[in-house]
DNA sequence: ACCTGAACACCGTTCAAGT
DNA sequence: ACCTGAACACCGTTCAAGT
């Protein structure tokens, strides 16, 4: 699937081939930043077919052996690739957080926006949620830490006003974050066949939060 | 990460260059079976590193373009692959299920085992949830629509007795789904670093299953 | 310091040819 | 029918060399 072979093989990168189509000369700029965009672009518009770095490269008109200046090997620009899309992330859940006031309601549109973010950007979410990587890369880890944070904090919130049963912030997270990635795993990976009921991703994340507050609720029976 | 280089080229595939090392002739049984297998072997065994078709073939001992005889393409492996990672899981949750006499009980045991199932072959339980994959091949659709199915009555075993409140068995069975999933995604992912704690994955799945059933129980307020 | 060019050991896929 | 062998257009990574 990689390899298109002599077939259908519109595209050519002939650039450096002949006689000096798009003179590609140094770069002299930040190339560091270029590439890891240019990788970015790549990802989130083909698809799950993995970018390559020969296409990075290309797209950003150096030699692909240029970009071993800056990243040690190829997991190394994924793992960065990848703490940008924690920023991303984090940055979302906050602008969504921001504009409600009440602590229950805020969650929830947390939830949305956690979902709203992997929709948007399917092939991008999956490489923030890579086994190896974060292992390797602590600036990743960092994020990722902090993105889930965010989620421990909110559930406080809730806590403070009575809202949501007392207890570790940090055990009731754990149900939150999976009920919310999960729903956006599903649906980023099409699993369960849903788009064909005309129900909005954002509905869906609403009454999955739904179902789960109700089950984090204070109440009196054990 | 894929090459290796001179560096560390330790293995060497010279079965097949000088003097009938491993003479190897044709294979003549059920390739196309021994073939799905070598491929989850090596999917289970080496990690996420994905695996190729060239080792596919060299492990059963055929050329690599044998392999063309009876699949179109490498998708179509895969797809196969994950066809038997869902046979696996629908066994396995019935499996669990088929102790436990009380609906409730059930429903959570079938949360554990999937959750189990997917820290027991992190990357074959990866394949089988892939984007592409199932849209184009209508069997693994069916395994998959199936292994959904199974949550859906499980629901409706308990709603059956009053245990979880009315309503659309498959819309309570997506987030109920999404909690077992993202948490078994998690996990695999190692995302959360909650291996340092010494809580068990069941532990976890058993708690998040809890909060999920107690947002999904009969209740008289609204 | 930053980048190029050639090379190496791999890929997936195609196709004519063998039995 | 089933498999091989050679070929093609790619990969990621290394390394000596250029400015």
């Amino acid at each position: 699937m990689r390899a298109a072979g002599g077939i259908g093989g519109k595209r050519r990168y002939d650039s450096m081939r002949g006689g000096g189509a798009r003179k590609r000369r140094y770069h002299h700029g930040d190339l560091r930043r270029a590439l890891v965009q240019a990788a970015l672009r790549l990802i989130d518009e083909a698809g799950p077919r993995e970018f390559t770095l020969r296409e990075v490269a290309r797209s950003v008109g150096v030699t692909h052996t240029a970009l071993y200046r800056h990243f040690p090997d190829k997991a190394a620009l994924l793992a960065v690739v990848a703490e940008d899309g924690f920023r991303a992330l984090k940055a979302a859940i906050l602008r969504a957080c921001a504009k409600v006031p009440d602590p229950l309601a805020r969650f929830q549109q947390a939830g949305v926006a956690y979902v709203r973010f992997a929709l948007a950007h399917p092939s991008h979410f999956r490489v923030m949620f890579r086994a190896e990587a974060s292992a390797r890369h602590p600036p990743l880890q960092k994020v990722k830490d902090e993105t889930f944070a965010l989620v421990v904090s909110a559930i406080e919130a809730c806590q403070t006003q009575g809202l949501v049963r007392a207890g570790s912030a940090t055990e009731l997270a754990l149900p939150a974050w999976a009920i919310v990635h999960g729903l956006a795993a599903l649906l980023v990976d099409r699993s369960p066949r849903i788009q064909r009921t005309r129900v909005s991703a954002d509905q869906l994340a609403r009454s999955v939060t739904e179902t789960l507050m109700e089950g984090m609720a204070r109440r009196d029976r054990t």
